[in-house]
DNA sequence: GTCTATAATGGGATAGAC
DNA sequence: GTCTATCCCATTATAGAC
């Protein structure tokens, strides 16, 4: 086209170039925030940080996201979608109990490995008492635990798990998945590395499935 | 005394009852700042707030903690002492598996009912990777947790419980114990109450110490 | 869409009277 | 030890030129 000349460099096309451009942009943002927030929490990340990291000047940024608030949330929500798209279609009461447990610990503990920030960023919501993001976490992740947690009792009223409290089972898991993401600082401390390893998620996986399979008895 | 009028309203007697006083006051703050920074973090904690909830202006408040930076970190060190002075006794080779695993876990669970912020502070801390207070972490924090695997590795050798991962069971026990308390809102928010109850952190206890038991078949 | 400049606020910290 | 007053800085956010 010959009008290109005022356009940024890299918009080549039309306004699906140009949205696909926004896009990237946006995308670049908010894969830096994510890490900006898990890293320092909401009051203690700056716009400017993210900005710089992100390569562009705090006011551009502000440009895509209006505000701080808007971008936090942004994130958040970006979060839930990667998560619930991932957890999404494990609980089925039909399958056999045992590939349902092993599928859901291994999705969770894969999130927390190739996901962290997004963990931690969520696990500092929460622990905050959810003050910005607590209607969303009702609406969103409240009921999909629940329908989990009720597959749960419907395996045991079937009789095809051990009786035992399913609410407190899924807390279990919850825990024990998420802490390898927020508390990987700390374990890395322990085992005397800098970061925790592919084998030391593999080692994860292994103990927490043999947990909860012994607790249920499958 | 004869020489009372100058001194503030409670101090009755000497340097004795003096520094009384002053402890009092400097409890008074650091409950509230316990609250104030597990409820918002580190930057999102002011110390105006602090000092609004103790019932002191904020320069009055530093006078006793000369900057935030020294508050908090002795917010943490009180954490730590009060924790570690739970945990301490706890794991000894020679007593029953079951009764120490029992023990740890109710000890672990307790602190998290009966101090959740002190808990979430912690938390908070190392899910922001430990930038200010990593170095105690690694002094006081993991020789304690590194003592207790090495029993459970002495008690597997000797045949006293199942091989397992001795770490990720310790992983384990911290995950679901702490989860208690940070992840307590979320949790609040599945039961549909507005916070735990008692019977929340029985049932928690009973699941908990289930699962631990069957992992490691005692 | 990107830049410079700047407003407006909040919060940590200090000075000095009493 | 407590108070009033104030400084200083970081940060969010906006205005307006280009």
């Amino acid at each position: 086209m010959a009008s290109d000349k005022s356009s940024p460099p890299s918009m080549k096309n039309a306004s699906g170039r140009r949205l696909q451009n926004r896009d990237r942009l946006e995308a670049d943002i908010l894969e830096q925030a994510v890490r900006v927030f898990a890293e320092n929490g909401y009051e203690g990340a700056s716009i400017a940080t993210i900005a710089e990291r992100a390569g562009l000047s705090k006011q551009n940024l502000m440009y895509y996201f209006p505000s701080k608030q808007l971008l936090y949330q942004r994130v958040l929500d970006d979060v839930l979608d990667d998560w619930l798209a991932r957890m999404d279609m494990l609980a089925n009461e039909h399958d056999e109990p045992r590939d349902v447990l092993r599928a859901y610990i291994g999705a969770k503990l894969r999130f927390s490995r190739e996901q962290p920030w997004a963990s931690r960023v969520y696990a500092l919501e929460v622990i905050n008492g959810a003050p910005l993001y607590g209607a969303q976490i009702r609406d969103r992740v409240v009921p999909l635990l629940r329908k989990d947690i009720a597959v749960f009792e419907q395996w045991i009223a079937a009789g095809r798990i051990a009786p035992v409290n399913a609410t407190h089972l899924m807390f279990a898991i919850w825990a024990m998945t998420q802490s390898y993401a927020d508390f990987s600082a700390q374990m890395a401390l322990v085992l005397d590395r800098k970061e925790l390893t592919r084998k030391d998620y593999e080692d994860a996986d292994t103990m927490v499935v043999q947990m909860v399979l012994a607790a249920v008895k499958v």
